[in-house]
DNA sequence: TGTACATCAGTGAACGCGCGTTCACTGATGTAC
DNA sequence: TGTACATCAGTGAACGCGCGTTCACTGATGTAC
């Protein structure tokens, strides 16, 4: 019955989505054809429907992916506040800011998302929320709700610094931007 | 040698850079057509080059004329630490985030402006320059300089929350995060 | 004052192109016997 | 073991459409005399 081994046509689907990360992250999700999607998972446009009912359907699928990357992301960080402390300069570094399509989703398609349609959005809302709670348990511990406020505010001064940083033209002032949302982002740990 | 009222065309010019700037910020920049924005302004599509050289070059005229905008709103702020009090509380306020064409270009468009190229992210750059000058010297008016880095995580931190609030689908998180957001700005004025 | 003219902001149809999407088809696979 | 068959992931050409851009033209304007 099974023709193929039977992960085969999800493992494909992952790569799509995994690839297509990435390409929205550089490009913008607008900016992102179904063609070039598809080459970059090493297929051509027409497979494309087998997989997603519509590029809105791939957005959705992307959004979700990407976000919990990120929180998997965290389980690489040292423990409690010295994991923000890493974090804070892994994410406001050159580095980061000129590698776009590696990065955070946040940071490179924020506003964008916020003007795509309901499923995109709610997609995002959930590992916003899951983003927010562990940061906010790393800052307290003992007790994550008090700290969601202090959590929120940090992620969102990254997103906002990163952004910034990126559309400078001016080279040493995008970097200073950089220096300065450490100090500020350090500024929430204590 | 004048046929029309000679500020004529350039009053027309600068109806499509403002209405531009509406379109952009609702819909994003890749998200709007040359034809919708000459209808906008009242026009039809053909009449676009006798303006522009390009859509880019509307771009960073708009960019250029939204942030000139933002600093001039400065004024009709009370001075000093007050008017940041006040600035905070529009921009993290559910009107401001329920009609991005009427609002903040940092907030609607930042990530799309990171991939745009050298012209409209030099126009950026000059106009965030002048934000951040303006927040630093309202920060300490006796000494903007050293006030710089603190005026860098204000804003940022304003622009990111304003983000994140309209991309989430959850209403009552997303008042949370503006709330928050209040919270964590007034902590930059202490 | 009246008329012929030069100017030029704006019109609207058309260009080639890439978009998201559809579909008839291919060909490698595992199954049946 | 060998062959005919059913399955289905993927192919690639084509669809209509809106994109950014071009261009021959219009028609309201102020000028010249």
């Amino acid at each position: 019955m099974v023709r193929y081994a039977k992960e085969h046509k999800e493992v494909t689907r992952q790569r799509i989505i995994q690839k297509a990360g990435q390409r929205f992250k550089q490009d913008g999700i607008d900016g992102s054809g179904v063609s070039t999607l598809m080459s970059d998972a090493g297929l051509t446009n027409g497979a494309f429907y087998a997989h997603f009912a519509s590029k809105d359907d791939l957005v959705a699928n992307v959004v979700a992916a990407e976000l919990r990357a990120q929180v998997e992301a965290y389980d690489t960080l040292r423990p409690g506040r010295q994991g923000l402390e890493d974090l804070i300069r892994q994410y406001l570094s050159p580095e980061h800011r000129d590698h776009p399509g590696a990065g955070c989703p946040s940071a490179a398609l924020l506003d964008e998302i916020g003007r795509c349609g309901d499923a995109t959005r709610q997609a995002y809302t959930d590992g916003a929320k899951a983003i927010v709670d562990e940061i906010a348990a790393r800052l307290t511990p003992e007790d994550p709700r008090s700290a969601r406020g202090k959590a929120v505010g940090l992620y969102t001064m990254m997103v906002g610094t990163l952004q910034l940083s990126r559309a400078l033209s001016d080279r040493s002032f995008a970097d200073e931007v950089l220096e300065q949302g450490i100090e500020n982002g350090l500024a929430f740990l204590r």
